[in-house]
DNA sequence: TCTAAATTGAGAATCATTATCATAATCAAT
DNA sequence: ATTGATTATGATAATGATTCTCAATTTAGA
């Protein structure tokens, strides 16, 4: 059993849930996938792979996912929550190409203590925020010439 | 006229667009409520002091401004987009209170900068970001006591 | 004033996501 | 293993913010 079934697992008892085949199907699928997908990809995905479950019960998985602190959802401004997988994984904000729709991650203590500093000066307490930097990626910049 | 009248203006003849009585109230109301309103907000207040427009036009125009430079859109992650005049206004990002909707602005030269340093780490050009700390602002907090 | 082009408003359409609900699966107690 | 209560699933309907459609109206330049 891999460390993030577990953790669902753990989630699901503790609330009451149930173990299901749907809920490691898309557990295994979105693991196997590139960060930052789509309910709609991980759908068509797993059509595809045969292993079929239904578009309601992805979006109920990748909530669940979320609530048990396995995952995060993001919103990029296309209309679209995009999942990523965040157990063990460093915090990180994005760099997004508008042209490609690249998605660059990026790390910077600096930046974030900051934030903890603009949070404190205004007796705010932070749970959680978004930085998200728009623009154009190398590839697309020497394209474009 | 006031200087904002002047730039919409100067967009409109710009794209042979036609100056309309609905644009002027539409700014009017825009400008006299607080910053970071809804649509439907901008439709209920213009309805109730009968100087009413369509919704549809409400959007349009928004939209409008959005592209003549007077305004940006804001996505609070609350299903809904918000607006703000931002002409004349400095740069500035947001302190969100999940509790109650309080949205505080803040100015941070010093976040700005990494942030630049960070897109030309990776050879990224920024067109836009958004940077929002979600939490809990002081008032709240102390009435949760 | 005349006319082409743009705008408006009401309602339909869109699209991602959530809700509904009948059926199926799970699980704890027996 | 069987039962029974509870939860999950999936097909589909509903939702809600925003955009689109289109007939009627308004604007602006000649
Ligand atoms: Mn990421
Ligand atoms: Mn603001
Ligand atoms: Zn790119
Ligand atoms: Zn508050």
């Amino acid at each position: 059993m891999t460390k993030e079934e577990d953790i669902l697992k753990k989630h699901i008892s503790k609330h009451r849930l149930k173990v299901t085949k749907e809920r490691y199907a898309v557990l295994k699928a979105f693991m196997a996938l590139e960060r930052h997908i789509t309910a709609e990809e991980l759908y068509r995905h797993m059509k595809d792979k045969g292993a079929s479950v239904g578009l309601a019960t992805i979006y109920r998985t990748l909530n669940l996912f979320c609530e048990s602190g396995l995952a995060e959802q993001r919103q990029f401004g296309d209309g679209q929550a995009r999942y990523e997988l965040t157990y063990n994984v460093n915090h990180h904000d994005h760099l997004i190409c508008r042209q490609c729709n690249k998605i660059i991650e990026f790390e910077n203590r600096e930046i974030e203590k900051l934030q903890e500093e603009v949070a404190k000066k205004h007796h705010f307490k932070i749970f959680s925020h978004r930085l998200e930097l728009y623009g154009t990626c190398a590839t697309c910049t020497k394209n474009n010439k």
